[in-house]
DNA sequence: AGAAACTGTATCGGTATCAGTTACGTATGG
DNA sequence: CCATACGTAACTGATACCGATACAGTTTCT
């Protein structure tokens, strides 16, 4: 998988989530206020926001003047948990099987796999370093945040 | 784009490259012995070598006898050069636009896209380290390079 | 109680991408 | 001349995604 916008959809909602300082129910925000910021359907943002709720980074209310607020404070939350809450994945594809009886066909499949996943936790470090609050001050922050 | 089998491919092909030591033309390896290791269809390999030739990594010759060949010594060949002769990247995918006049929906975006670039560029480095030559000493060496 | 707002989910259609295959023109070597 | 092999185009089937509509269940307000 992975020409996937759930990323994208879900750091843009978090962000959002802070600026409207939705921190407790009665400051919820509704899917299509959400939506209209980015701008999508409603229904992309709950897909989204549900995984989100599932691994605890918000919560979300259903029935009148319902919607979504963080649980966390936007500083704690990092951007490498929220790429993993949505199963998102810095993917460079997954290796061939390769040939069973070929002793270098065999093994360079593990050796690419091995790659692609120390490249894939290289992604996901930096992201850690990133978290919701940063994308609030200024556009160049989260890529300078160290 | 992206769920693309090419970098795989391409690591694949390389490294079988290095491990039959085809330096020159004279030990050119045919798309179809490539292929047979993987194990894939010839023409799947015809379209990453041909991208690896452009990007001055291999040279190819059709004809009979032809194939290809490394132009360079396996160890000098990083996996971020290979990445980018085939035109992929960690794609955690694209910020949506964003909506005018909204000062927040407009700058979340570019935060969005530069917190994905950083991470990007992250993966990038990391696969710097690791050379073809990494991929036919043990399945963990590539890993662990450092 | 009833209306209105909102979530979560199922489903469907349209679009895009990819791997694999076949086919063809071109180039090389015997 | 002919077999070999590359590069590329075209087609197919599979897969994934976004967006939209629909609906059941939940919550608030009057």
């Amino acid at each position: 998988m992975s020409d996937s916008q759930k990323f994208p959809v879900a750091a843009h909602a978090l962000a959002y989530l802070a600026h409207k300082d939705a921190m407790s129910a009665d400051r919820a925000v509704a899917s299509g206020e959400l939506a209209a910021s980015m701008p999508t359907n409603p229904v992309v943002v709950r897909r989204v926001t549900a995984m989100l709720a599932k691994a605890g980074l918000i919560a979300t209310r259903a029935g009148a003047g319902g919607g979504a607020w963080l649980l966390k404070n936007p500083q704690e939350i990092r951007l490498d948990t929220v790429l993993r809450a949505v199963n998102g994945c810095a993917h460079l594809g997954a290796p061939p099987p390769g040939v069973k009886g070929c002793p270098v066909g065999e093994r360079i499949p593990d050796a690419v796999r091995a790659a692609i996943t120390a490249a894939d936790a290289a992604a996901a470090e930096r992201l850690s370093l990133i978290s919701v609050a940063d994308l609030l001050v200024d556009p160049q922050a989260a890529g300078k945040a160290a």
